[in-house]
DNA sequence: CAACCTTTGAAGGGT
DNA sequence: ACCCTTCAAAGGTTG
C-alpha cells in the first residue's frame, strides 16, 4: 500500500512516511482508535508527546543544522512528498526528512553514544521504555559500541568523508559492521561481536523488565535481550543483528555466539558457519513494535504475540504524525545503513528461507474489540 | 519442531 | 503504475 509514489526506490522510502498518514481520514479515525485504550493510550501518548515536544524542538535545531547540507539534497527529491509543509512546520519531523545525519556523513546524534544531549537521540527517546532501556537502544539498531573500529574500507562514503569525526568512524562501524564479503566478510576484528543489532533472542523482551541496560547497550535494539543476554552471553560473539545463521532464527540463543566469534578466537565449534544470513531492515512500525511489545505485555498481560501485534497495530494508527514520523525516519535510517553496509543485498536474498505460506488470511477479519487489553 | 498467527511497511517481480 | 507476494519481530499455539 504503501508505494504511494513507489519511486521510492532510491533512496530508501523516502516517502515511506507521508504515506502512512495519507488518506484515511485518520484524524478521525485517530479519535475513534483512542476510544479504545485510552487508558494505554493516554498513557503512551504522554509519554511521547512528552518527549517529542522535546525532540521537537530539539529537533528543530539539528535539523536546521543539518538541513542546511544534506536535506538539501534530500529534500530535493522528496520535497514533493514533503509539499504538505504547512502542517509539519513546527511538527519537526517532517520538515524534510531531514536525514540530517545520516551515519556515514554525519551520523546523527541518536547514533552517537556519547554525543552531547544529542536532539535526535531524544527523538528516539520518545518512547519510554519502560524498564529503565533507553530507547534508543532499542531503536537504535546496528550499533555496537565496543564494535571494534579498525576502520574497515566501508564500502560508499564512509571511507570518503575524513571529515567525520573520529567517533563518527567509529561508531560507524558500531552501527552496522561490515557486510561480511560483498555482503559480507567481516573482517575479524569487525565481526559482531559485540553487539547486535538485530535481535538475537527470543526472549529480549521479557529480560529486560528487569535489569537495566548497561550503557554500553544504548545502541543496540536489541541491547536489552542482548546486554542481558539470555545466558549471559558475553558481548563478544554477538554476531551482528542483521546477520542471523541460516539456519536457525536467531531466537535462539545458542545462535552463534559463535558464529562471528568463531573466526578468530574459538575454533572448537565444528559447525560451519554456512553463510549468515542478513536480514531485512525493519521498517518503522516493527521499530514500534518492538519498542512497545514489552509495555503492551506489561499492561495487558497477554503474550501472545499475535494479539499483541493487533493491539500495536491499532496503537500505531493512533499515534500522531509526528509520533510516527520517529519510526519512520528511524526505520529510513536503518535502510540506509543497512544498503551501506550491504549494498549487494537484496530482500530477495532471503525469499523463500521461511517457509511460509500465509495462506487464507482473508476471511473473517472480525473487527474484535479485543484489542484493547483490559 | 516448523509453521501459524497477527500487525504494518518495504521491496521485488509481474502485468 | 498498479498489484501481489514475501519478509521483517515475536512468542504462544497448533499440527
Amino acid at each position: 500500500m504503501p508505494q504511494l509514489n513507489s519511486g521510492g526506490g532510491d533512496d530508501l522510502g523516502a516517502n515511506d512516511e507521508m504515506i502512512s498518514f495519507k488518506d484515511e481520514g485518520e484524524q478521525d479515525e485517530k479519535i475513534q482508535e483512542n476510544a479504545f485504550t485510552e487508558g494505554d493510550l493516554a498513557d503512551l501518548k504522554s509519554s511521547l508527546v512528552n518527549e517529542s515536544e522535546i525532540n521537537q524542538n530539539s529537533n528543530a535545531a539539528v535539523v536546521r543544522r543539518g538541513q542546511q547540507d544534506e536535506q538539501r539534497v534530500y529534500a530535493e527529491k522528496h520535497r514533493e512528498h514533503l509539499d504538505e509543509g504547512p502542517k509539519h512546520q513546527d511538527g519537526g519531523m517532517y520538515k524534510a526528512p531531514s536525514y540530517s545525519g545520516y551515519p556515514f556523513l554525519m551520523l546523527p546524534d541518536p547514533y552517537l553514544p556519547n554525543g552531547p544531549v544529542s536532539p535526535s537521540a531524544n527523538k528516539v527517546s520518545v518512547v519510554q521504555q519502560p524498564h529503565g532501556m533507553h530507547p534508543l537502544t532499542s531503536l537504535l539498531p546496528y550499533s555496537n559500541e565496543h564494535f571494534n573500529p579498525s576502520p574497515p574500507h566501508l564500502p560508499t562514503d564512509m571511507s570518503q568523508k575524513p571529515g567525520v569525526h573520529r567517533h563518527q568512524s567509529q561508531d560507524l562501524a558500531s552501527f552496522y559492521p561490515l557486510p561480511p564479503g560483498g555482503v559480507g566478510q567481516i573482517p575479524p576484528s569487525m565481526s559482531w561481536q559485540s553487539q547486535p543489532v538485530y535481535p538475537l533472542s527470543s526472549c529480549g523482551f521479557r529480560q529486560p523488565y528487569s535489569s537495566s541496560l548497561p550503557s554500553s547497550s544504548s545502541y543496540s535494539r536489541f541491547s536489552h535481550s542482548l546486554m542481558l543476554g539470555p545466558s549471559g552471553m558475553h558481548p563478544t560473539g554477538i554476531p551482528h543483528p542483521a546477520i542471523v545463521p541460516p539456519s536457525g532464527k536467531q531466537e535462539h540463543d545458542q545462535f552463534d555466539r559463535n558464529m562471528y566469534a568463531k573466526p578468530h578466537s574459538e575454533p572448537k565449534r565444528e559447525r560451519e558457519p554456512k553463510k549468515p544470513v542478513i536480514k531485512k531492515p525493519l521498517n518503522a512500525f516493527m521499530l514500534y513494535m518492538k519498542e512497545m511489545r514489552a509495555k503492551v505485555i506489561a499492561e495487558c498481560t497477554l503474550k501472545e504475540s499475535a494479539a499483541i501485534n493487533q493491539i500495536l497495530g491499532r496503537r500505531w494508527h493512533a499515534l500522531t504524525r509526528e509520533e510516527q514520523a520517529k519510526y519512520y525516519e528511524l526505520a529510513r535510517k536503518e535502510r540506509q545503513l543497512h544498503m551501506q553496509l550491504y549494498p549487494s543485498w537484496s530482500a530477495r536474498d532471503n525469499y523463500g528461507k521461511r517457509k511460509r505460506r500465509k495462506r487464507d488470511k482473508q476471511q473473517d477479519s472480525t473487527t474484535d474489540n479485543s484489542l484493547d487489553c483490559s
